[in-house]
DNA sequence: AAAGAGGACTCGA
DNA sequence: TCGAGTCCTCTTT
């Protein structure tokens, strides 16, 4: 994983647009380092459908949220290139709907698209270095879990990462509860110089725990069998996702993505890929590899079949494979 | 043309 | 070392 010191404050930035107050929002870019990589200011343009509320991000399933955004500006190309600055153009996502002149129709559903792979990077960029925080610091995710000790831990972790005056003493013996039951206003009088940015990223903290309950109360509703492929999902567990285990992730939210791959006999394990390139793009955004395509996404599949994961049914389909060992 | 198969190589964890 | 990404050639649908 990169370094999760620069990973962490370039996601958190992002992910506060999407899941935090506006007011977080300005108290985390007011208080920003020069260090960070790169200027909140220029990707700030107003876009004002990403400023969700906490609640509308955290019950959408997964980490795709569709955003219903009228008047998308195309100025999000800026986060998304930069997200991955990488030098592999062949086929970033087209953000710019507007230089591309796609009729009206269309342009709605790229947009739409855009949104969610930019707010999709996002969550899971968030999630994934709170995850690594949380091991780094031995400490749960769930503000509300900490003890003074986590609480204390949790500050020293964020004022090293945002070069930050250490406010440690002015929190003593709170615990995370006592921390989350606290007002940004609260948090100001303990400490005036950083108050409002810890508590701009508690509030981050607080919701990314809360998508994760969500996240695993949602699985309830699903039958035993799918409960058990569910254990493979990557989005709960902070493992690498393998390709197959993302396949079922996808297969098991048909409400989502039934449009891109669907079950032929899921008895049998059986499915299709219905739209290729999306499902490519989808695990692309996944693995951060933005010049994903279904022609390496397949490569990938294949080598399943030696191993056994993954073959081609008996009667062998363009688009259909079967898991060796369905649930 | 798109999908499928698989070799060969690279890369990062 | 392993899983995956990348590039490639050739075959099949």
């Amino acid at each position: 994983m990169s370094n999760p010191v620069g990973s962490l404050s370039e996601a958190t930035v992002y992910g506060s647009r999407i899941g935090i107050t506006e007011d977080s929002l300005a108290i985390l870019e007011r208080n920003r380092g020069s260090s960070e990589p790169w200027d909140l200011e220029e990707t700030k343009p107003s876009v004002p459908g990403l400023y969700l509320s906490c609640f509308d991000m955290l019950l959408t399933e997964d980490a795709t949220y569709v955003v219903k955004v009228s008047d998308a500006s195309p100025a999000l190309a800026v986060p998304m290139t930069r997200m991955e600055p990488r030098d592999e153009p062949e086929q970033c996502p087209v953000i710019d709907s507007q230089e591309q002149g796609l009729s009206p129709g269309l342009e709605g559903q790229e947009e739409e698209r855009s949104l969610e792979q930019v707010q999709s990077m996002v969550v899971g960029e968030v999630l994934k270095d709170i995850e690594t925080a949380c091991k780094l610091l031995n400490i749960t995710p769930d503000p509300m879990e900490w003890n003074t000790g986590n609480v204390q831990k949790w500050l020293l972790w964020t004022e090293h990462l945002y070069r930050l005056p250490h406010a440690g003493k002015a929190f003593q013996d709170l615990t995370g509860k006592d921390l989350c039951a606290m007002s940004e206003e609260e948090f100001r009088q303990r400490s005036p110089q950083c108050g409002d940015t810890l508590h701009a990223h508690l509030d981050i903290w607080k919701s990314a725990a809360w998508m994760k309950e969500r996240c695993s109360v949602g699985e309830t509703k699903i039958t035993v069998a799918e409960e058990l492929w569910s254990e493979a999902d990557s989005s709960c567990s902070g493992q690498p996702i393998h390709l197959w285990q993302f396949l079922r992730e996808l297969l098991l939210k048909p409400h989502n993505y039934g449009r891109c791959i669907r079950w032929l006999n899921k008895d049998k394990g059986i499915f299709k890929i219905e739209d290729s390139a999306h499902v490519a793009r989808l695990w692309g955004l996944r693995k951060n590899r933005p010049a994903m395509n279904y022609d390496k996404l397949s490569r990938s599949i294949r080598q399943y079949y030696k191993k056994g994961i993954i073959r081609k049914p008996d009667v062998s389909q363009r688009l259909v494979y079967q898991f060796v060992h369905p649930v």
